[in-house]
DNA sequence: GACAAGTAATTGCATATGCAACTATACTAG
DNA sequence: CTAGTATAGTTGCATATGCAATTACTTGTC
């Protein structure tokens, strides 16, 4: 009403999901974060990487599929590595059949860091995940989600 | 097996369920933020402050609304308001009940950048929100992340 | 096999952000 | 009314990130 509704839709129902999604990940990645930095003194970034090279096959990946995963740029990835490898907690590694690719793998510290990292990680989800919803509108969320998250443009 | 399965619940429900709602949200909000920007010049961290001062009951917010809005720290808030001023899309006013707090209400040339922003942002909605989602699909997600979006920490 | 085009990662630069310290104002208790 | 505490916003500083240009390598074509 205060807006001219006809020409402003600010309250469409699908502006306001959007938002949603927005806020509720902007709050629990800030949460989150704040946690892991506390406890473990390991950035959620940090983490998302090395959450993403554990679930990789072999524990290794190259720098564009860490990249993708964790939807940065490729010159943003490139410093996050530096870090990583700064504090030894991945490791490059020479790929054999492409000179131009780097292989990224976790070391035994990463590893450790990351099981540290995890149970508080599972600590706040069962509080703020589990404590929330239960498992048949978690797994409601993850379809919803999975139908969302479409990886390219179209 | 080749990082102990039993004592790295990496694979966990919970977990690969938060690592969803991070990559979707960042996927979506960098494809819509480059679409933003490319066509409207406008920052998604702009747009999505003149979308709350338009929803705000008078078009105005005080620092610390828009602050928690958005998920920003206060300091992060300041200089973002800094830069829409500067642009001439908002504007700060004193506070008539506590001189402490400043009113941050929306320009005419604010509310015009915004329906620009609007019509773009409802376009890729229309694609890649009710693309991917029905009606009573999109209705279960903004219920189930209404539940996870909890203000505070606990 | 040589050249063109494509791909992987890195770097320089600009910018946005958070944290902690600080200032100014408001509230509360005595 | 004064002192003490809480709150609102701003600032200095450090850092993380993206974009565009660059380097190095690969692949496809002739």
């Amino acid at each position: 009403m205060s807006a001219l509704p006809g020409t402003c839709p600010s309250g469409d129902e699908k502006v306001v999901l959007f938002g949603l999604l927005l806020e509720t990940n902007a709050r629990m990645a800030r949460d989150l974060s704040a946690e892991l930095e506390a406890t473990c003194a390991l950035p959620l970034a940090w983490f998302e990487v090395l959450l993403q090279l554990r679930q990789a096959p072999d524990g290794r990946l190259k720098m564009s599929q860490i990249a993708d995963a964790i939807v940065h740029s490729t010159g943003g990835t490139t410093r996050l590595i530096d870090r990583l490898e700064e504090a030894s907690l991945v490791e490059r590694q020479l790929c054999p059949t492409d000179r131009r690719a780097i292989h990224v793998a976790i070391t035994a510290e990463g590893n450790r860091r990351l099981d540290d990292a995890l149970a508080v990680h599972l600590n706040y989800l069962d509080q703020h995940l589990a404590g929330r919803l239960g498992a048949s509108e978690r797994r409601s969320l993850t379809s919803l989600l999975t139908k969302l998250n479409v990886p390219a443009d179209r």
